[in-house]
RNA sequence: GCGCCGUUAGCUCAGUUGGUUAGAGCAGGGGACUUUUAAUCCCAAGGUCCUGGGUUCGAAUCCCAGACGGCGCACCA
């Protein structure tokens, strides 16, 4: 049989020497004497340093001690380690080296390679069920003349030849909707998104994001959809739909708990804010319960304030918020019932948000005005509310058939799943300084 | 951006109230050993104590500034 990979061990005797291989499959040990391998192939072995890329040919055996092992005929060096490898058995802690030099880390830690295999299966699962279900995978721009799809400020670029300003993708939703209007009615892309802001536990400036839109469908039927692919997800990625989660345990198994949001900001947070419809109320009710409320927070951000600080914290086992107020939500679609809210949902789970939903907004006029507003937010100093895109207010206008939209972040589905708490551990090289 | 904490050998870490020449294990170098399991034993080597200032007779140690990192906050509809 023939052996290749790492050499992670050596325990040198003499006219013996016993050489730990490792391979992403495990490690087995190799066995060479003298006697089997000869002079030069014993020496080169004795020589190897570890961290060695090395191949042995030889015969399983058995040795004295129990260890199924490779006794070797022949050995060869196919690549030598300069530098020494993490130490083997105090493994890699440094959080600065595990994240800029992550081959170290892997190199290190069967724990850390099993993560990314685990983010691997998950994202296949999830194109897997997409595509099961009849949706097709496309790619638009990452480079955009105007951003959109997002509260977010934009990294900013420039396209020499052309003499202008662009901008990397905050989302993917307008020209995913435009590929609704051209009819292929069931899309999804996934890949990055990139938002110019800070890093934390949760957010890395660049992140992996799944946008799916189906025409024909509402936000109940993707409220359905969402369930059944995170869950399909898990099981692919880890083999059930219950995972571990900081100690405890998450059940996705569908369907999942529903609740309005403004219901259960009113059950965390004792706080009805549609009796509170204007700012300066809703600011004083908050403060009266303890929250924090900016002075020049409108009052869409006051409710989100409420959201963060109050209700999503404790949304540990996953949770459909549903109902949003309009004023959060700029390409939602009204709910006819009661037009201060749309038919929007975000999905919670392990304390923090995994996706967000929508029955699309399909008409160009109530677009148009939800652009206005975001204008007069702009003009009012809020620099992540996005420009107009005019561009796409002419693809509705040619006619887009009702749609149900979704976002879901993959890479705080994988920490869920894998039982990571820092965005930083599903990223293969996380964002760093300098 | 703000606050707290951290940074000593390739790796993991010690380092006394500020006191002579900054230590250990592993890795790496030399040697012994033909069934080991973090093999063992002997020898030698290995340092910008993050950087720059300052205090002091004397600084890894105290002070200030900076870099980088971690955590928290802010930001993230």
């Amino acid at each position: 049989m023939i052996i290749a990979g790492r050499l992670v061990a050596r325990r040198g005797q003499g006219k013996t020497v016993f050489a730990d291989v490792e391979d992403r499959s495990g490690t087995v040990q190799a066995w060479a004497t003298l006697d089997r391998l000869g002079d030069d192939g014993l020496s080169l072995l004795a020589g190897a340093h570890l961290g060695d890329i090395i191949g042995v040919r030889g015969t399983v055996v058995r040795t004295r001690r129990g260890e199924i092992s490779v006794a070797v005929d022949s050995v060869e060096m196919l690549a030598k380690a300069l530098r020494p490898p993490p130490d083997r058995h105090a493994g890699l802690t440094d959080p600065e080296t595990r994240y800029r030099q992550r081959y170290l880390d892997l190199m290190a830690s069967e724990d850390v390679r099993s993560q990314f295999v685990m983010r691997a299966r998950a994202i296949s699962g999830v194109r897997r069920f997409l595509d099961s279900r009849g949706f097709i995978e496309v790619e638009t721009p990452a480079l955009q003349p105007i951003y959109g799809g997002a509260a977010a400020r934009p990294f900013v670029t420039h396209h020499n030849e052309q003499g202008r300003e662009l901008f990397l993708r905050i989302a993917t939703e307008l020209y995913l909707k435009r590929c609704i209007v051209g009819g292929l009615e069931k899309v999804y892309e996934l890949g990055k998104d990139f938002r110019n802001e800070g890093v934390s536990f949760k957010h890395n400036p660049e992140f992996t994001m799944l946008e799916t839109y189906e025409a024909y469908a509402d936000y109940e039927d993707v409220a359905a959809m969402l369930e059944e692919m995170v869950s399909a997800a898990a099981v692919e990625a880890t083999g059930g739909m219950k995972v571990p989660w900081k100690g405890g345990e998450i059940d996705l198994t569908p369907p999942w708990r529903r609740v309005r949001l403004t219901d259960a900001l009113e059950e965390t947070s004792g706080i009805d804010v549609l009796a509170h419809p204007d700012p300066d109320s809703l600011r004083a009710a908050m403060r009266a319960a303890g929250l924090d409320a900016p002075d020049t927070a409108p009052w869409s951000k006051l409710v989100d304030g409420i959201l963060s600080q109050s209700l999503e914290p404790t949304l540990i086992q996953p949770t459909i918020l549903l109902d949003y107020p309009l004023e959060l939500s700029p390409f939602a679609k009204r709910r006819e019932d009661d037009p201060r809210l749309v038919e929007r949902f975000e999905a919670f789970c392990a304390g923090m948000e995994i996706a967000n939903a929508f029955s699309e907004l399909n008409d160009p006029d109530d677009q148009r005005e939800r652009f206005a507003m975001l204008q007069a937010d702009r003009a009012a100093g809020d620099d992540e509310a996005q420009p107009a895109d005019e561009d796409f207010l002419t693809a509705l206008e040619h006619g887009m058939p009702p749609t149900g939209g979704l976002g879901l972040g993959i890479d705080r589905l994988v920490m869920l799943l894998t039982d990571r708490h820092s965005i930083r551990e599903v990223i293969l090289f996380p964002a760093m300084r300098n």
